[in-house]
DNA sequence: CGAAAATGGAACAGCAATGTTCTACTGCCG
DNA sequence: CGGCAGTAGAACATTGCTGTTCCATTTTCG
């Protein structure tokens, strides 16, 4: 049947906008204005090559914000953050989380979102409020700090988060940075003894 | 004498570049990529008055992260961080720091420091040594978590101010963001009871 | 093999920011 | 008053990135 063209054919295209994707989430993770050419040379295609896949430059910005939304969802669907003892779950978020790696870059940066017309970004992910019901049932079962509000141990479990994986980036082993991030995690945010 | 004229036009001169410095940090901080003709028309002066001052895009960008750096430096004074006891003093720096305000968000953004070819920004500064020394301090004194190390505590300091700061322009009132944060890091570094 | 799809590279025009130069205006002080 | 420092604004050349078009080449698959 005339599937098989059209399936590789898909194949090849989609393979080569992923190598663009994963390059340019990287280049422009590691600098916002980078040019279209450099991520264009990460990916190892032409230049227009990348403009015949994303049109724009903020096409391409907002297909990475897209994907890496993508990876933060099935991230969290992984963890399971509704089974379990809360901290025990978010402990579980967080260690997926972290292997999202060079991802998590595009989350922190703001002046990409500066960049960035969409309002995507803006608002509520599903994986945001189930991070945030997990947040909240923690503190009803006494197991998470009642003093901090959810919006705050969310943003500390970010910001735990990238440090840790700035330091696995300065040469330090990704065990150690997560064990690191996880026990000041529970520190931090877990009820008062 | 002639003195008179050249102190009044050095006041002058120093005030127009105060105004340059502070409007080019605040702008870049938020837009990294912003215009110098953005900069100059928050500073309220002319565009050609910043190339004046600072003959290329580069000199100003040094120049803010001189003079951040510099008030990074003063805050650390200021807090005195050789005395009483170590957790203490770690909380004035903290104060200390959250009281620079925009000034953080040009420490944070690697996205500058890629513009930026500025070999000053990698060299330790003696606020850094002195901030090292007193987390090394307060472990000796058991205040401090053993099983962080110096770099950690260090990171976890500044990323809890930048979540603090974040959450102050995202309508909090300083103080609550001041004592989420204090609250925070004394629970997340600080010795396990 | 042969056609269709995908790609790389060159070439081009448009654009925005940069950095420079020159002129005219303003405020200040002797 | 008259000179001087500082400034704004216009004008200009330059540069680097962008987005587009065209063509030759390679890859893929029937």
């Amino acid at each position: 049947m005339g599937m098989d063209t059209a399936v590789s054919s898909i194949g090849a295209r989609a393979r080569t906008r992923r190598a663009i994707l994963d390059a340019g989430a990287a280049v422009l993770a590691k600098n916002p204005t980078a040019s279209l050419a450099d991520v264009a040379a990460a990916a190892g295609v032409g230049r227009t090559t990348v403009h015949r896949y994303f049109s724009e430059r903020s096409d391409l910005i907002a297909a990475i914000g897209v994907d890496v939304l993508d990876k933060i969802g099935a991230a969290t669907e992984r963890a399971r953050p509704g089974d379990g003892p809360a901290l025990t779950a978010l402990e579980r978020v967080c260690q997926e989380y972290f292997e999202l790696g060079e991802s998590l870059a595009i989350v922190f940066d703001e002046s990409l979102a500066a960049t960035w017309n969409w309002e995507s970004w803006e608002e509520e992910t599903e994986a945001d409020r189930a991070l945030a019901r997990l947040v909240d049932r923690g503190r009803e079962e006494g197991a998470l700090d009642s003093r901090l509000d959810t919006d705050w141990v969310i943003q500390v479990v970010w910001s735990l988060l990238y440090v840790a994986w700035q330091r696995s980036r300065s040469g330090d082993t990704k065990h150690n940075a997560l064990s690191l991030c996880l026990h000041t995690l529970r520190k931090s945010v877990g009820a008062a003894p």
